[in-house]
Formats: C-alpha cells, sequence, structure tokens
DNA sequence: CGCCTATTTGATCTGATTCAAACAATGTGG
DNA sequence: CCACATTGTTTGAATCAGATCAAATAGGCG
C-alpha cells in the first residue's frame, strides 16, 4: 500500500472489494456502495482480542495487516484453533446472523483491522442484492475449510496434516501477494500449528524436522522456503480446490 | 404427520417453516411464501447418493424422513463423515452459493426428501428479505456445528467425542420429537461414528462397551437409551449452546 | 435357514503424548 | 548495548491411547 498508515479505500483497492471480486464480477454501483461502507480502522498487538466468546458483535472485521485467528479454549487449560486469517479476510462476518461468539478472535501478529456496522452490511446487501451471494459465499468458503481440516483431523497422520497447512498458508498469501519468491513469512509458532491440527508441540517440532530433512521445505526463523512444492503438496494431500481461490499453479 | 405417503407443506406444518421458525418468528405472508415453493418429493434407499463431490446442484434439498451424512472420501479408501443430518436439516444450502460440491451427500437410512431449486430459494428471499438471515443462518449454525466437531477430533479423548456425539444426537433428535423417553434411534453403525470422529471402528466398540460399563448408556439393537445423562455431558463436556437450538433441559 | 454385515474381544504394534531439560531466539529495562 | 527474562524450539526417554490384525459372535434380512 502506499502509506502504511493509511489505507486505500477507494472503489478498486478497497480491500473487501477486491476480496469479493475474487468469486463475483461487480459492477461500479456495486464497487463504490462498497468503499462508501463506514469502516473504522484500528491497530492492535500480538494476542489481543478482536471479539471474544460470549460477544453479541455489531460489527465484522477485515483483517487488513496482520494475521489473526479463531479459537476456542477447552476445559483441559487446551484450545483448539479454528483457522488462521489474513489480510483481507473477513473472520466473523458470521456474527452478522448468528447473536453471540461461541469462539474469540485473536490477533498472532501485530494487526490492522478494519471494523464495518452489520447495519451497513445489511443496507449494502438489501441496496445491492447480488453481494448477498457474496457476502454469505465467503462464510460457505470458511465452513469448506473447517471440512478440508476436519478431514486432516480425523484421518491424516501428524506429516501430513502440516504439509496440508503449509500448503494452505502459501496458496492463501501467494494469492494477496504475500508470498517473496518461494518464500512465505509464517507468523504462527510451533504450538499455535499443534493447537490448529491437534498434535502436541513437542511432535509439531518433530514433524517439522522431518519434512526437513525430506528436502520438503526450509525454515529460517519465521520465514518459510518451499524446496520441493510437488513433494510437500502429496505429503499434505493438498487439493486447492475447498480454497475456491482459482489461482495460477506455483 | 397425518400420513405417512404424503407431506402437508401447508404453512405452519410446513418443515421449512418449522426449521426457520426456531430463530426468526415469521410473519403470515413469509410463511405462505415458503409454503408456496415448489418442492419436489423423493424416496431413498440405504447408501444413495443425494449429491456427489464434483456436482453442480441446481437445488437443495430437505430431509423428511430418514438420515443422511456429509462425507467425503480419502486417499487410501478412508473417508470422512462432516455432518449427520436429521429431519428439517436442508444439508445443502451452502450450494446455493458455491458452484459445485466439494463432498458426497448420502442417506444412511431409507429417507423421503424434499427438492426445492434454487431459483426458487432465491426469489424468496428477494421478495422477503428477513428469510435471507433465516436462511444465511442455517449455514452459519452448521459450521458451528464443525468447529464443535474440531474441538472434538483436535483436543478430545475417544470416549469425549463419542459421548459428545451421542449428546448432539439425543439433543438435535429431541428437539424434532424424535426421542421417545430416554430413547432415541441412532441408525448409525458404529463404524460410520468412527468415520465421523477419526476413530478406528475397533475402538469406537470399545469406547461404547466403556460406555454401558459406566452406566452412562443402554444399547438394545440400533436403540440408545440415557441412563445418565449428566454423566454423559460431562464426558463429552457437552454444551449444547453451538447447537442454536435453544431447547428445555433434558 | 444361511448369507452378509455389524459388533465384540484378544494380542500386538505404533504414532503421538508427556515429562524433562537443553538450547535458541526474541524482547526488555538499566 | 549488554544482561537478563521470557518465549519458542529441539532432543531424549518413557509411556499411552488408539490403530491394526485376526478371529469369534451376534444381528438382520432375503
Amino acid at each position: 500500500m502506499a502509506d502504511a498508515l493509511d489505507f486505500d479505500f477507494s472503489s478498486d483497492r478497497n480491500p473487501l472489494f477486491r476480496r469479493l471480486s475474487v468469486s463475483t464480477l461487480l459492477s461500479r454501483e456495486e464497487s463504490q456502495a462498497i468503499s462508501a461502507l463506514p469502516v473504522h480502522v484500528k491497530n492492535y498487538k500480538t494476542g489481543q482480542d478482536l471479539a471474544r466468546e460470549g460477544d453479541k458483535p455489531t460489527q465484522s472485521c477485515l483483517i487488513l495487516e496482520g494475521l489473526a485467528c479463531r479459537s476456542k479454549a477447552v476445559e483441559n487449560g487446551r484450545r483448539q484453533i479454528f483457522s488462521f486469517h489474513i489480510p483481507g479476510d473477513i473472520p466473523d462476518l458470521q456474527s452478522l446472523y448468528i447473536d453471540y461468539m461461541d469462539h474469540d478472535l485473536v490477533t498472532l501478529t501485530a494487526s490492522r483491522v478494519a471494523f464495518i456496522p452489520h447495519a451497513s452490511l445489511r443496507e449494502l446487501m438489501l441496496n445491492h442484492p447480488r453481494l448477498i451471494g457474496a457476502l454469505w459465499r465467503e462464510t460457505l468458503i470458511d465452513a469448506a475449510i473447517f471440512r478440508e481440516w476436519m478431514v486432516g483431523m480425523g484421518q491424516r497422520s501428524g506429516i501430513a496434516r502440516i504439509a496440508h497447512l503449509l500448503c494452505e498458508m502459501i496458496v492463501r498469501l501467494r494469492a494477496i501477494g504475500l508470498m517473496e519468491g518461494l518464500s512465505i513469512r509464517l507468523s504462527i509458532t510451533q504450538e499455535q500449528i499443534g493447537d490448529a491440527i491437534g498434535l502436541s508441540p513437542v511432535h509439531v517440532s518433530r514433524v517439522f524436522k522431518e519434512l526437513r530433512a525430506k528436502g520438503l521445505i526450509r525454515t529460517d526463523g519465521r520465514t518459510l522456503t518451499i524446496r520441493n512444492w510437488e513433494g510437500l503438496v502429496e505429503t499434505g494431500e493438498f487439493d486447492p480446490d475447498y480454497l475456491h481461490l482459482r489461482t495460477a499453479p506455483i
């Protein structure tokens, strides 16, 4: 973006416009209506709550910069992470039609987030019915990703699950221009990866070692570099269709 | 229903009306519009496909009788079941805004299913905007259930997962009047339970033995009887909020 | 009845957890 | 800028939950 401190919400640079454009060809009027949405941008540090279990949000948020996750704490001090959210994602769009949050939404890095009142989104959809489908679809893709994670947790081995998650993050980050060459900045700890796919942090570490040993990836701090994409895809039994992104092959 | 061979789609007996009424108080007009939807009822035997991975459905279906599940086959001959669907459920409502099926929808018992064209549903929502939220919400609850299953697969022990699933089925069946006393007819094989929560059929059997030994349930063929609801809830760490059903306590 | 499909039980094996400790990286205040 | 604290990663050893393999029962049903 032009300026790190401010966002350009004008028509075709608007992050929401860009997001919905992936699936839906938007008209000038629709695009302008989106740009006219009243947004409220806020900065967050690592580990801050964007929404908490039990909240009844009156607005949804759009990640502009940074990384967030949705998670739920469980009895024994454990927690399950349901999804990681990168710029362009609208992680709590569901709150538009589900009264209260049944999970938390937390930043994982310093982040910049735009909030859009539910009332404005509802009005937008009433005036531009095609946007109903475009937004609804976002929540459906969300569910499709959940299903894919369920397949992993239910049926795949540890190494396949991690390889799959890495493939997913690579494809998604690449789609929004956040891959540099063959590297992504994966701002997630191994413990968080474990919370997401149901493995202990210790085992995540061992699996990473194995992925490195097999020559599939290289890690340098939090930077992840692909060494063998085909191999990674095969190991993770990864098929990007469920992301509904329609990107070029790597 | 009055007649086993036919369904009453008139206003307040209409299964879709009843379903949406759980969350939304519907007006007379809305109710009539729902009743006026062109539906096409069809009977199925056990194990038939209602939709297949790769399909591009032009209608959504509503389960009237019987039981269905959504599942996805994986490489090694395994499969993951994502959800079980009981009468009143609209298991493929997502196909309204997601072009192709990324999983299968299959009957698990003889079933009776009503199909509603997507075009009619879209028109219904355009004429009655409040129904947008009512229907969208159904897909969001769907995702909420996925999240809860993810918690189970990622964080809970085998016995907790099965207890949780049993609690879920009990609460859902009870909500539609399919619990008799403290018993439900659970028309699911132990193997299918295993496919749903990521356990081998052998282990499912052992866990059932344990649940019986603990005096939590009784099984008689496919009939499941609650012996200790509190205990079952505690074992499964079950909190029905995620179902968004608002039913009386058992 | 006899076939086919579920469930149960036993024995063995293994992927992943847990506990523990060392090590590396990152951040913080003096 | 260094010393120190904190957080994340790695490695080893012991253990365990659940998988796998194999075979015996038990139910449904044409």
